[in-house]
This record gives structure tokens, C-alpha cells and sequence, in this order.
DNA sequence: CTACCATGTAAAA
DNA sequence: TTTACCTGGTAGA
């Protein structure tokens, strides 16, 4: 279950394992087999990705990106030496005698040409892990804008590559009240939100992992027992409801907002 | 074992 | 706004 920092890594990952040289690719559950039967034995010559959505290029004439969003289930596993028989329902194999790759349950694993590409890019906000990105589009919405930030950190259109992880946590570490309407943030609110993102979103690709959690506030510093939480990673709120905020001690509330749960320490996040 | 929930999005109603 | 997609982990019987 992806957000950003996954999507950039895997095309990094996939760019370091299978780049440059031919590449077997199967549909082995069928669903991408006309897909699969024009890349095989062709070349991954580029990756790119922008939010949730993954890019592998290959040298396939009319068809020049595969264009591949994990949505809520998809999963990438990675393998090395020769792939095994495909386990259950495998969308997408990639394999050279190295190492494999099973793409499994994503919403979207299709073929598409540079213009279509183009286009989901032109639907897309700015991105924390796209250098050529800065804030300022996405604050262009956002100064004007009755929705809560808390919607409008999710909403792809405005910032892509921001889950409901990276949407909680960085609200809470800049002590943001999350059902504040965009166009009442002040621009050094949403610079330091941006930076923030930046900054964390990095080091969840270098870790494949979301940790959100100040050395300060680790429960080795502050002296209480060591927690371990069930998505990968340290955060402050995220799936913490009920439990005692790690700065204040009060309860962490859940709500759900636009059908998703919004995670927020009350006492902390009043600005 | 079954039921339910989840870091997401698009299509249907 | 609701439903569907589709997988894996976990809680509970």
C-alpha cells in the first residue's frame, strides 16, 4: 500500500535491475498478456515517476512507456536468480537470468505512448520527489481554496505523491489543524509544509519506509519502551488513534474525511 | 476458518 | 456519493 516514496523507488530499483539489457516479460495471470508479449526481449531504456504513478520505458515502437498505479493492493516483489513458477495472480513478470520482478493487483498496468503520458502528467500536481517541482503551483490552489488542507494535501490534482500517511504525519509535525481551509494557511505555513514533504518523502525512498518520528521524540528519548509500528515505520499519529500522542500525551483522534481516516492530535495541532 | 480493514483511484449511479 | 476493483494482513470465532 504505496504512496509516493514507493512508486519513486521502485522505478529507481527497476532501472538498476533490469536497465540496459533485454528483458523477458509474461502476463503469467493473463490480464496484460498482448502488453507483456510487446515488451519481451525488448530493452528498459528509462524510468520515471510522478505521485503514485510508475513509468518504465521501453524501446517498443507506438507503445513507449508502460504506465503502472499500485492503487490500494498492487505490490512489486523483487527476486534474484531465476524466476520461480509465478505464485497466484501475477499481472506482470519481468526477468532476465539474473533476477524477476511479479507486479501483482495494481489498478493500472497498460501500455502508452509519449502523449499519453503527457497527459497524466498534465493532471498532475506538483510532486515532493520531482526535482524540477517546487510548491508553488500546488500553493496556487491551495490560497484560494475553501477545502480543508487535509483534503487538499490528498487530492493528486494539487500534490501528488501524498497518501494518508505523509498527509497526517506532516500535519502533525507542523502542528496544523487538519480541517483548516487551505486559504487560511499563510504562505510560510505551506512552505515549511512543502520543505517538510520534501525532506521526509526523500528518506522514504532511501528507507522504503515512512518514518516520521523527531529523534527527540523516539520512545528511547523519551524514555519510554520501544514501539514498533504495523505499516514499517515510527510516525506520531498515523493509525494511532486512541493512544497517547507522543509530544502531549493526549489522545490521538481518528475521523474519517472524504471516505479516508484522518489521524490528528488535537492538543498539538491547534495552529 | 471467516470477516473486515487498509498507505488508492476510477467508474457508476 | 457509492460501488468496484483486488490483495494481504490481522482480529475474532
Amino acid at each position: 500500500m504505496p504512496e509516493g516514496h514507493t512508486i519513486h523507488r521502485l522505478a529507481a530499483d527497476h532501472l538498476a535491475v533490469f536497465g540496459g539489457r533485454p528483458v523477458r516479460a509474461s502476463s503469467p495471470q493473463g490480464r496484460f498478456d498482448a502488453g507483456a508479449r510487446a515488451l519481451d526481449g525488448r530493452v528498459l531504456d528509462g524510468v520515471d515517476a510522478h505521485g503514485k504513478h510508475l513509468f518504465l520505458g521501453f524501446d517498443t515502437p507506438g507503445a513507449d512507456w508502460v504506465h503502472i498505479h499500485l492503487g490500494l493492493y498492487g505490490k512489486f516483489g523483487f527476486g534474484e536468480g531465476t524466476a520461480p513458477a509465478p505464485v497466484g495472480a501475477v499481472r506482470l513478470r519481468l526477468a532476465h537470468d539474473d533476477a524477476y520482478a511479479d507486479l501483482r493487483g495494481p489498478t493500472a498496468c497498460e501500455l502508452i505512448t509519449q502523449e499519453g503520458k503527457d497527459a497524466l502528467h498534465a493532471r498532475l500536481g506538483c510532486d515532493p520527489l520531482r526535482d524540477s517541482d517546487d510548491g508553488e503551483k500546488a500553493w496556487g490552489r491551495i490560497r484560494l481554496s475553501r477545502t480543508s488542507v487535509a483534503a487538499l494535501l490528498m487530492d493528486q490534482k494539487v500534490v501528488a505523491g501524498v497518501g494518508n500517511v505523509y498527509r497526517a504525519e506532516v500535519l502533525f509535525r507542523n502542528g496544523i489543524d487538519p480541517t483548516r481551509a487551505g486559504r487560511d494557511l499563510d504562505r510560510e505555513e505551506w512552505e515549511a509544509i512543502w520543505a517538510d514533504l520534501v525532506g521526509l518523502m526523500k528518506e522514504g525512498v532511501r528507507n522504503n519506509r515512512i518514518d516520521t518520528v523527531r529523534p527527540e521524540h523516539t520512545p528511547e528519548a523519551m524514555g519510554r519502551p520501544p514501539r514498533v509500528d504495523d505499516h514499517g515505520g515510527e510516525v506520531y499519529v498515523y493509525r494511532r488513534a486512541g493512544a497517547a500522542c507522543l509530544v502531549c500525551g493526549t489522545e490521538v483522534r481518528r475521523e474519517e474525511l472524504a471516505a479516508r481516516n484522518l489521524f490528528w492530535c488535537p492538543a498539538c495541532q491547534k495552529n
